[in-house]
DNA sequence: GTCGCTGCTGGTAGCGCTGTCAACGATCCT
DNA sequence: AGGATCGTTGACAGCGCTACCAGCAGCGAC
């Protein structure tokens, strides 16, 4: 016998085919692909749909069509700042499309992020974003054997699994410390945090730039598995200048370590950057308004969340992009805490501004 | 005749159910309630799913049981990091269970939120978490229609659509006034940015507390409806001291702005808190390690997030709490920048350490 | 006139799962 | 012992939509 189930007054487009005196079927393609269908149908389809306030049974729509309108995206943290930028991008970016975001949070562990990969893969997602190039050798299997467009963002590097989004953080901190050496820094410290894959990379360019011109030395890097935060910023820096307190520049991971690292040169009494130079990472909007300004190493992050997020998009609807990999590069914006003379005095009010980006090292390619 | 789609090598609980030998019926039943089944059926069932790979396609359970297992969420910023801790605790709070997040960003706009509400709505969410109490009565009216439960989050007040959690932003910011009163300040200025309604009702508690104490004057506030940031924190301050140079505190309607407070006193060598005391709101992390360190008013952001994921799951279940409404209350962290007393020198190094919450006002309902 | 093509439309048959109800044996109570 | 109750299981019929063809009209080419 059939079931009892309350309709629940739910209008379905059977109805609205019916008021538009059409088949269901030319109405589902109204919704669909209007441009199949006769001027005329289409607009009585769009008038009745209207009328009733149709809207489609998402949960039906995937069933029979054996796809779903969802992407998928796995990042490291909510946290984090830099992925609050991103998140941003790609969620603007997908506004208006027919595709949902479904996010989650893999805690920067490869092993979450693979358990969290096969739950997506088996609701077949339109398409996926994943965080950066570091999968376990069984989310790359899955990964490639998947039947959707894939962008990997945050960072470039060989072997997309498909398309790419990000820039090379190597470059990047090398470019920084280039920066400090074009100040006449020489003792430049790194500071860094949490070490994931990423923050690697930049302690890498940081060490190829130090070994390049012979001034590399492992005591001047400290590093922790600890989460970022300013707190641990300042704490690092006191580990450091404890125990080189001859260093004249620090290089830190991020924004958060490079704000700790100030604030404890200000409790020490050490003048920024007349004996203690600072950059950090991301360019974060506090880093322009601090005392003295941060120099920082800016990336483009809503950019890439945007960017990565229309690729995709453009993707599933069959247009591939003609260039998989984008680089979306990076820009060292030069502030006071690098620069090589400290101004006269510390700047009264109203003379201080922001840096001109003009000023900075640009990469762009 | 029917059609030629590709089995697509797919799993089907049938499959699962031949395999242990039960009905289709009774191996849905397994993946919904156990507990229902005879233990022997249920072990066959288990590992004949584990054996086959088997993963539920939820588009057609979703279809047959004309319900989602989504959790509909509407915040106003992804930028904030207010809303990035509770965003954490809401989805930390879903994992595990068989629910998954629906994210959705407002910008603080009630017509973008009504928008998005019926779209959600639409799709039949197993619940819904919106942020604050201030909807348009359209919005109003489809959530008290919606036949989900639903959880108002970020703040507390009258007539609740259904559960609600958060704290009163009005006597957290009278708590914050208090405090300074109690270290003897009297000309305190209210800096404020964005002015959402939480914004607006810490103005009123403000207000409220410098009325009463016969000590209000509308010149002390300064608000924009920009996005706040620490530069704008910067710019305000500068407004107000430029009108009101006799000013002796101000309270920051978020810690973007105290800091952006801070460094202009930094930057116009105004000594913090001797001359100006700076409180801020939310208390986020950096507000222990500045210098001097600030106060803020501390906020149960990621307890807000997980709590309302978690009375949301119950109640979706059936279990409703016996409390709908949670007042989480809030800690008025007291540090350096609002202390009567400068310390007789800047701390040295390693002298310094945060505030212990036991010096603390706790409003803890 | 016939053929093939194009553009539009419709019929049929599911997609994979679950709500509803009925049936069955086991257990409990009087 | 007889009836009521409980726990467990299965049959059936869809949920609302779309893939796959088939059909049909209109048109130009031969």
């Amino acid at each position: 016998m059939g079931r009892k189930r309350t309709k629940s007054g739910k209008i379905r487009l059977a109805e609205v085919a019916e008021l538009a005196g059409v088949s269901p079927i030319t109405a589902s393609r109204f919704f669909r692909n209007p441009e199949a269908l006769s001027v005329a149908k289409r607009t009585r389809v769009e008038s009745a749909a209207r009328e009733l306030g149709y809207v489609p049974n998402l949960a039906a729509r995937a069933l029979a069509s054996q796809r779903t309108e969802v992407i998928g995206v796995l990042i490291p943290s909510l946290t984090n700042n830099v992925f609050s930028d991103v998140l941003r991008g790609i969620y603007d970016a997908s506004e208006g499309s027919r595709y949902s975001i479904q996010l989650s949070n893999t805690r920067y562990s490869i092993l979450q992020e693979e358990k969290l990969l096969r739950l997506f893969l088996a609701q077949k997602p339109a398409g996926l974003i994943v965080t950066g190039i570091d999968q376990t050798t069984e989310s790359r299997a899955m990964l490639e054997a998947a039947d959707c467009p894939i962008v990997q963002i945050m960072e470039i590097g060989p072997n997309p699994v498909d398309m790419m989004i990000g820039f090379s953080h190597y470059d990047a901190a090398r470019a920084a410390i280039a920066h400090l050496f074009a100040q006449g820094h020489r003792r430049i410290g790194f500071v860094g945090a949490r070490m994931d894959p990423r923050v690697q990379r930049r302690l890498d360019g940081y060490a190829a730039a130090m070994k390049d011109a012979g001034l590399f030395d492992q005591r001047l890097i400290v590093t922790t598995a600890t989460p970022t935060s300013v707190t641990l910023g300042g704490a690092l820096f006191a580990d450091l200048i404890a125990r080189e307190p001859d260093i004249d520049a620090v290089f830190c991971a991020n924004d958060d370590l490079a704000l700790g690292v100030l604030f404890e040169c200000r409790r020490r009494e050490i003048p920024v950057p007349d004996q203690i130079a600072i950059v950090g990472f991301n360019d974060l909007e506090f880093m322009a308004s601090s005392v003295p300004t941060l120099t920082s190493v800016r990336t483009n992050r809503y950019e890439m969340g945007s960017t990565a997020a229309a690729m995709l998009i453009e993707a599933i609807e069959g247009k591939r992009p003609e260039k998989p990999v984008l680089d979306l590069g990076f820009t060292v914006i030069e502030r006071q805490s690098s620069q090589a003379q400290r101004p006269t005095a510390s700047p009264r009010a109203g003379e201080w501004a922001p840096a001109v980006q003009n000023d900075s090292v640009t990469n762009d390619p």
